[in-house]
RNA sequence: GCGCCCGUAGCUCAGUUGGAUAGAGCACCGGCCUUCUAAGCCGUAGGUCACCGGUUCGAGUCCGGUCGGGCGCGCCA
């Protein structure tokens, strides 16, 4: 959608130089001095002309069409007056014309994207910390797939190691635990093994025979971390995170395409056994040039092999599935090792997934962690999230029957914990605080939702939507116009989005379009407008806007309500 | 020590990739529900964009340096 098109088509056919990049349009400072406004400095450059005069030569030189009112040249800038009504047709024409698919650009129309997210190692249950992995891929599964992209959600279990191992020897059967219990039990494994040497030493040697392919300790594993891994996915799939493919780590031992990667290190003499006979990489002969990172261990003295080594195989396994874009999410403390497997596979010719990064959420203590029982569970902080959304529904939707409430309590929540996560950039740590993420006021996911709601509650009342727009379309109000321009930017932020792999500006956009919508609402009376027409296009713009915000909550994992 | 990320209002964060007078929310203070849902709105107040220098018509944004915070540099995964 080009909503400035009339304006970018009539400067193009006066200066054939050029292109439509050049031209950019943006929202002018103030509306009493122009609906739209264009930023004339690289124009101008490209002419080789001075930007207040090119704004002078567009005003005084091209003609536009009926769209526009009048031209204003203001130093290096250019304020267009429009009829807001023909242009306000367009987009809600637009908007309800697409529909679910308004703000796609198909840009992955025919391609396939693979994307790994998430993979918490099986002993423990999602935090907020790694949550942000779990959202941030999730977020962009949608965003890709609304993108039309042909997306495959992968989820890597580590299901080798000594944690596992400790498992393995601590519970009986797997499927008689819980997962909490379960996990009550690594905690007090992992105590054990830190007094009991000989414990410590058993579960090594579990891990061992595991790799040997002992028959009976890989299903005992298999057994341990299948149950932890329901248990996992169970928390995230109450966030509507869902995963296409489960990938393990102890399918990708000993893996033989790794011999293609052990020649190309070896012809390269990148490769070597050190004086305590470990399997080294040495990574300055790959091109790494800082003595920090440099070796790499492949595999112990006893030959069992590094989580690292396995996770060649595993990339090279995804990298075969022949997708087009291979994306790979990862904590920002994973910056050096996926170089160093990059740099490996590449000396084997083969190409490493690109890496997405995201900084930690800091308690005001320090960094969450599991074992120092430092962390806010991601179960527990989506109870809290509903109990409270419980509280204000109950006393808001008195008419609802008790499950419909609990069943909006429930998307609240989600609304509350996804947004307060996904409209922060990614590489910005976060200090958690309880209040600011589960609050429903102000900058918030239930906040957007809370507009979704109004504009229903209008169009419940107004009845059926006439499908005609009319050609004089009479919304042209300040409050209208801020909403419309923003509504139609909305194509431009989702591109913006997909092409950085970054997801932050949907939710931000989203916010913006709540606020003006609020301002909508409360200077433009949509049932009680003075004329039919009015009432008719206000009803319409209500519409379009709900269309647009319940897709920008899509991406998010949001759902836009009806009632809150 | 070396490398990467971050530093914007008391607090939590935006800032459309270098453009007109730096924006929201929270908290504080003062207003608004016989009017489409007050999870809302309006108003007041709050800023040396960490600091120093540079690049240019123009810098919160780009470059160099300093200070402060996070992360990484494992026979962990």
């Amino acid at each position: 959608m080009k909503p400035f098109e009339f304006l970018d088509g009539p400067i193009r056919a006066r200066f054939p130089e050029l292109s439509a990049e050049d031209i950019t349009f943006a929202a002018a400072p103030r509306l009493e001095v122009g609906d739209v406004a264009l930023r004339t400095f690289s124009a101008a450059k490209k002419l080789g002309m001075a930007p207040a005069d090119f704004a002078k030569a567009v005003a005084s030189g091209v003609t536009f069409g009926p769209e526009v009112r009048a031209v204003a040249p203001a130093g290096p800038y250019l304020n267009f007056t429009l009829d807001r009504g023909m242009v306000a047709r367009g987009i809600v024409s637009a908007v309800l014309g697409e529909g679910g698919q308004f703000g796609s650009n198909s840009s992955g129309a025919g391609r396939r994207l693979l994307i790994e997210h998430t993979s918490i190692n099986p002993n423990a249950s999602p935090h907020v910390g790694r949550a942000r992995n779990a959202m941030i891929g999730d977020t962009l599964v949608r965003l890709f797939r609304f993108e039309r992209y042909g997306v495959e959600v992968h989820y890597y279990v580590n299901d080798m190691g000594r944690q596992i191992g400790l498992l393995v020897l601590s519970c009986g059967d797997p499927e008689a635990l819980s997962f909490d219990a379960m996990l009550d039990l690594y905690v007090e494994a992992n105590a054990r093994a830190e007094h009991d040497a000989a414990f410590a030493e058993e579960g090594y040697r579990q891990l061992a025979l595991m790799e040997q392919g002992d028959p009976a300790v890989r299903a005992k594993f298999h057994a341990v971390t299948e149950r932890c891994l329901r248990g996992q996915l169970a928390v995230l799939a109450r966030l509507g995170i869902a995963y296409d493919r489960f990938d393990r780590e102890s399918n990708f031992l000993l893996d033989p395409r790794l011999d293609r990667v052990l020649d190309a290190l070896r012809e390269k003499e990148a490769v070597f056994t050190d004086e305590e006979q470990r399997l080294v990489v040495d990574l300055s002969k790959l091109g790494h040039a800082r003595e920090e990172g440099r070796y790499f261990v492949l595999m112990r003295a006893n030959g069992s092999s590094m989580y690292g080594y396995r996770d060649l195989a595993y990339t090279i396994d995804k990298m075969e599935r022949g997708a087009d874009v291979n994306l790979w999410l990862l904590g920002e403390d994973h910056k050096l090792y996926a170089e160093q497997q990059a740099l490996i596979l590449g000396a084997a010719g083969i190409a490493a997934p690109e890496p997405i990064y995201y900084s930690y959420i800091l308690l005001r203590e320090g960094k969450m962690s599991t074992r120092m029982g430092k962390v806010v569970l991601l179960s527990d902080f989506l109870d809290e999230a509903i109990r409270r959304a419980a509280e204000k529904v109950d006393e808001q939707c008195t008419d609802l029957a008790p499950a419909e409430r609990r069943a909006i309590a429930e998307k609240v929540a989600v609304a509350a914990v996804r947004f307060a996560i996904l409209k922060i950039g990614p590489n910005k740590n976060v200090t958690f605080d309880w209040e600011t993420s589960l609050s429903f006021n102000g900058d918030t996911g239930p906040y957007v939702q809370y507009s979704c709601a109004r504009i229903s509650s209008i169009l419940r009342k107004f009845g059926e939507v006439p499908a005609e727009i009319a050609a004089d379309f009479p919304a042209t109000t300040d409050a209208e116009w801020r909403l419309l321009t923003h509504l139609a930017s909305f194509p431009g932020i989702v591109a913006a989005a997909t092409a950085q792999r970054a997801c932050a500006t949907i939710a931000q956009w989203a916010l913006e379009s709540a606020r003006l919508f609020t301002g909508f609402y409360h200077d433009c009376p949509v049932l009680t407008a003075d004329s039919g027409a009015k009432r008719i296009a206000r009803v319409q713009l209500c519409a379009a806007t709900r269309q647009a915000l319940a897709n920008a909550l899509a991406i998010l994992g949001i759902e836009a309500l009806d009632r809150m």
